[in-house]
DNA sequence: ATAAAAATGAGAAATATCAACATATATCAT
DNA sequence: ATGATATATGTTGATATTTCTCATTTTTAT
């Protein structure tokens, strides 16, 4: 899947206007970083987003690209799929509860919630392959993160 | 969180009988590496799990924890919390989509659905922290692993 | 244009995860 | 219970991923 022009322009105008508000510089690195995610449909991981900068961009380093994609999660301009800055972690509780995650330490609440217990999937999932489990995942920005601004 | 011991009981027995169905051989490492996730409500990750583990059984070895800790999630006994067996990976669609990820595999395809973008986030979640965003995991195994058996 | 603050690149280091193989153990048929 | 067989374990080493350090460069505000 691939992201339309206008779209990606659109979040590019965006990008630059919440560097500016949270106070971080605007480079080209990030630019170039940003425009990557941004018009790609997929979830690349920090070396997918490396090798497409590095086309436009021969002397972009890794590092920077690892150090520019959690900037962007802290701002909220991207957000990570699954376990945010942590190592897989495992879970024997396989009846239905949710999660609350924090988007910057990674903590992770679970919550129980009757009226989230039996969604309704959409048909289309059935085609993808056999559903198992279903669950609701909260994102955010937990109290103590939040007070230490 | 703590797990009752009647429910980890529950978990061990169901743990023997799956094993017995999958055909994989119940050993004292895998026992106890179950029990070790069975009773901690929270979400460790196979450091933790090894270092549990290792004040009843001293000579387990770390590897063994990851080996047995996947073939868990494989034969359906425990579940991991976000990606996959596989690297970090980044989103730049903050819009309201979800997520249907292959247990085996890893493999997630986002999907879209009107049912599922205004869910009722019950209220103890705000006690958390601020909410930014709500999505579905739906979780399973694709086709094509489901046809690899 | 200049100074101050912040970001970058390069390479090294730390961390997490997995693989190979020789040895040990569980399971099953007897 | 016993022994054969297939599977699991521990050890060690390799690989992959992510972060750190620091000298240099770049951005932003003046």
């Amino acid at each position: 899947m691939k992201i339309g022009k206008r779209e990606v322009e659109r979040r590019i105008q965006h990008f630059q206007d919440v560097c500016k508000d949270a106070g971080v510089k605007l480079t080209h690195q990030r630019l170039e970083i940003f425009r990557e995610v941004a018009q790609t449909g997929d979830h690349p991981d920090a070396e997918k987003v490396f090798q497409g900068v590095r086309k436009r961009m021969p002397t972009v380093s890794l590092d920077t690209v690892y150090r520019t994609l959690w900037m962007l999660n802290d701002v909220g301009l991207i957000r990570t799929i699954g376990a945010s800055r942590e190592r897989t972690r495992f879970d024997a509780n396989l009846s239905d509860h949710h999660h609350f995650v924090c988007r910057k330490c990674g903590k992770m609440i679970d919550f129980a919630a009757d009226s989230l217990d039996d969604l309704h999937t959409p048909d289309v999932v059935n085609t993808y392959g056999l559903i198992e489990s279903t669950h609701v995942e909260i994102r955010g920005v937990c109290h103590k993160c939040a007070s230490r601004q």
